[in-house]
DNA sequence: CATGAATGAGAGTTCATTCAT
DNA sequence: CATGAATGAACTCTCATTCAT
């Protein structure tokens, strides 16, 4: 039984990514999202307080799930340069990886009313946590300038890979994203301008 | 007085930046920009085909101008880092001064069904071909470095500044963006690195 | 002046009767016959009522010269015999010139409201009359059979009359329609059996 | 409990024709329907398509019954004398009978848009094809005249009764329709003309 | 726990009619 | 008389949510 509810709630946050990942957010119909995960339209009501609740709970759980294996993969890289260099590579693998995680969290997650934007952010806190605190350990380290404020820059860190992956998407995914990690990364350390 | 005259068209546009800006494209509803344009509900459907071509409207227009404002401000501008620089300011001095373009700009055209982002997108292309320009032309006076492509470095200057805006407007705008133009300049063009 | 104004009173009924004959009374928007008139919409309001108005004085005109012609011709005719004949050919040869007027008549007539259908049966009163006093004079020359009442047999002549327009107009007017006048006549003075 | 329960779907059919019977197709409102059916609105988009997919199964359901009766009834009946005098005594009281199922077919057949008058005409092809079959039995059988063409002869026959309906109608039906039967007859087998 | 038929508020859009010019 | 921009009531259809089974 206990089995058998955990069975369904997988299955209709599973339905829930494709339908959105496909349609949007708002053109995502409970009851196509029902067919999808083979399961009535009441029973989603048994799992999730309504639509925005599950949208919520569909990227608290994805979103969790990458930020925590995020901060491990973190913690174990040595200097504030592996750590950005892992934390772009697993950026993009990860978008790479699961086409509808990346599409939710991309598109979908800017609309949305007032309140649910509000939740939404607080969870993306836990990500802009991660790269301050790279970027802070950087700057003790004498790695990184101290001339530039934190926020600024990790705004420019997950400005960059949000629009690179966002332009993925609407390319249909015609190149390989992670590909590009070396790049930004350069990028991200060295800026336009050519050294010398 | 002129046909279909241009005031109510200017208020209409108003309204919907005013009232998309607040409550997002789905949840603004015609019944409501009409009532702020001091319009019949009717009378919004005289000057647009249809809701979505309100929103299209809405963004070609004041785009539109932000555009063609930029386009001549660049060329006037005599080095690609000059360039950049006011491309930079500018971005962010009409974002602060409209903030209900900047709200239209950053959420919605995130969402919206698959063909109306297909038209926005093909609006934002005029931009990004400027930004490219600049790139490319700080490339062939060997100011900016040649071994990142110049679609990985639009992208880290497009998501920047859209990433600064968006939280920004997500902050209740309690600082001042465009003071921020010079970090993100010095940010774009040498990195994260300490020089030296 | 008053030219004129007669001018546009025919103008905008002639241009009725084409947008109703085209797509319908329900279909057939102001704007629309407006157009079609060379007039502007508000124009209409100063010749007639209301859009219902319209359509009444449209068959009113129409009807209204058809049924006087009728009558002219009727009084001509000799015997009961002619003046059903004369009716007949009339009613399919009018029909088939004026495509517009047969539309209106068959089809639009039956739809519309209580109070409009009221109306108009009021005018299809007086083409009712004629038929009556032939079949009644005929009755009292001792041609037709008094064994069944005027109305039934007013009620075949015009029911099928009506239905061989009705078939002509949905079959696109493919056939002549007035070559059918004397087939239907032999029907209606001896019937569908062999004689002898 | 069946799904989409046949009492709720009858139900609505039942208030639809009551309804229509009452203002007409145009006016007829969803909403009224849904009312006089004790159903919400939205349910009636559970079991039709829309508006003219209702009015479309309403008559498909009301008339394929009558003919189903009709073709049963006729091919029982012996000569096809018997079996036009069937058609007619069926047509007259059937009509009397339900008085929302002539309104509907006499009324509101006639107006509707293109494509919905033909697929309605499609549905009275098989009652046009009954009455045909009559005739040429009729006319092999050297009881019916050859001289006239089958198809005007069956539009004298709906014609007739058709009319005869619609006047029923709108006189409020203060008579009975059914009495009608033998003089139609009458008429339709030897014609206008007195014998001898 | 599960179902899915039923609900009904809500939203976009149309178009006959009006009235200031 | 004529105009046509403006009006706003009216209507169909959608879909998240509920609840009896």
């Amino acid at each position: 039984m206990a089995k058998k509810s955990i069975d369904k709630y997988e299955a209709i946050l599973d339905a829930a990514a494709k339908i959105i990942g496909e349609v949007g957010y708002h053109k995502a119909q409970i009851s196509k999202i029902a067919r999808e995960a083979n399961v009535a339209e009441g029973t989603i009501y048994l799992y999730f307080k309504n639509k925005q609740d599950l949208l919520l709970s569909l990227f608290q759980k994805r979103y969790g799930e990458f930020i925590s294996n995020l901060k491990f993969e973190v913690a174990n890289a040595k200097t504030p340069m592996d750590k950005l260099k892992k934390l772009i590579t697993m950026h993009l693998e990860n978008s790479e990886r699961d086409r509808n995680f990346a599409q939710v969290t991309q598109i979908e997650l800017r609309q949305a009313d007032r309140d649910l934007r509000q939740k939404l952010s607080e969870l993306l806190k836990d990500y802009f946590d991660i790269i301050e605190s790279i970027i802070e350990e950087g700057k003790e380290q004498g790695i990184f300038r101290k001339d530039i404020s934190t926020k600024v820059m990790r705004r420019m860190i997950f400005g960059t890979l949000d629009e690179t992956v966002s332009s993925w998407l609407l390319s249909s995914r015609r190149y390989s994203l992670s590909r590009l990690s070396n790049d930004i990364f350069e990028l991200f350390c060295y800026g336009l301008v050519k050294p010398e």
